[in-house]
DNA sequence: TAGAGGATTGAT
DNA sequence: TCAATCCTCTAC
């Protein structure tokens, strides 16, 4: 099956938790220059504006999450413990405040590129701030459109018959909402975040 | 404007 | 288990 670049149509149809699921099996790619890197998706978190653990919590608006609130099939990237960026899809309907977290990839093409910006050989892509680091990717890209930027995420036609499902990692302070089992993740996949 | 806290990671 | 490290938000 030849790539198929994803439509707006897939971000903005559906429950955030099944587009989450969905996203297992795509394969994320960066473009910086001749610098081509990409890797299939095999971790994600849902997080939603009706739940603690989410950004957009409330329907809170503020400059950091300003791109959550915009129509599915954007980027919202932002920096975490002052260290790592973390890449969001965001999903849904302009003004709901939706988004999922990508958290693992395997690697497909550029395994060079990433061990050489992460100085690192092993397990590059295992963890939201490790994949962000291994693909170049940025907050200057935050906000930026799927479908017109060096980011895009396309259909290989993989798919994996073991999902498992549990609950989101690092969000104790959400309550009884971290217990949502919305963390996505392919079974026994080595890549898959520890 | 100061202070607290955080969707992580890697070293010990 | 803990420190690194700095952006974001809130309270004053």
């Amino acid at each position: 099956m030849s790539p198929v670049i994803l439509q707006q149509s897939f971000y903005r149809q559906g429950d955030v938790t099944e587009i989450a699921r969905a996203l297992l099996g795509k394969v994320l790619v960066s473009r910086h220059g001749k610098r081509m890197t990409s890797g299939i998706i095999v971790e994600t978190e849902a997080y939603s504006w009706q739940e603690r653990g989410c950004h957009a919590y409330g329907n809170k608006m503020t400059p950091r999450n300003a791109a959550m609130f915009e129509a599915g099939g954007i980027l919202y990237i932002y920096r975490c413990y002052g260290i790592h960026n973390l890449l969001n899809v965001v999903t849904g309907q302009q003004g709901m405040g939706e988004a999922v977290l990508v958290r693992a990839l395997e690697p497909i093409k550029g395994l060079k590129w990433m061990e050489e910006r992460t100085g690192n050989s092993q397990r590059v892509t295992s963890g939201p701030g490790k994949l962000t680091k291994a693909m170049g990717i940025t907050t200057d890209l935050n906000g930026s459109d799927l479908n017109s930027s060096p980011v895009w995420i396309e259909d290989q036609g993989i798919t994996f018959r073991q999902i498992s499902t549990g609950p989101r990692i690092g969000i104790d302070y959400a309550g009884a909402d971290a217990d949502l089992p919305w963390r996505f993740w392919v079974a026994k996949n080595p890549w898959v975040s520890r």
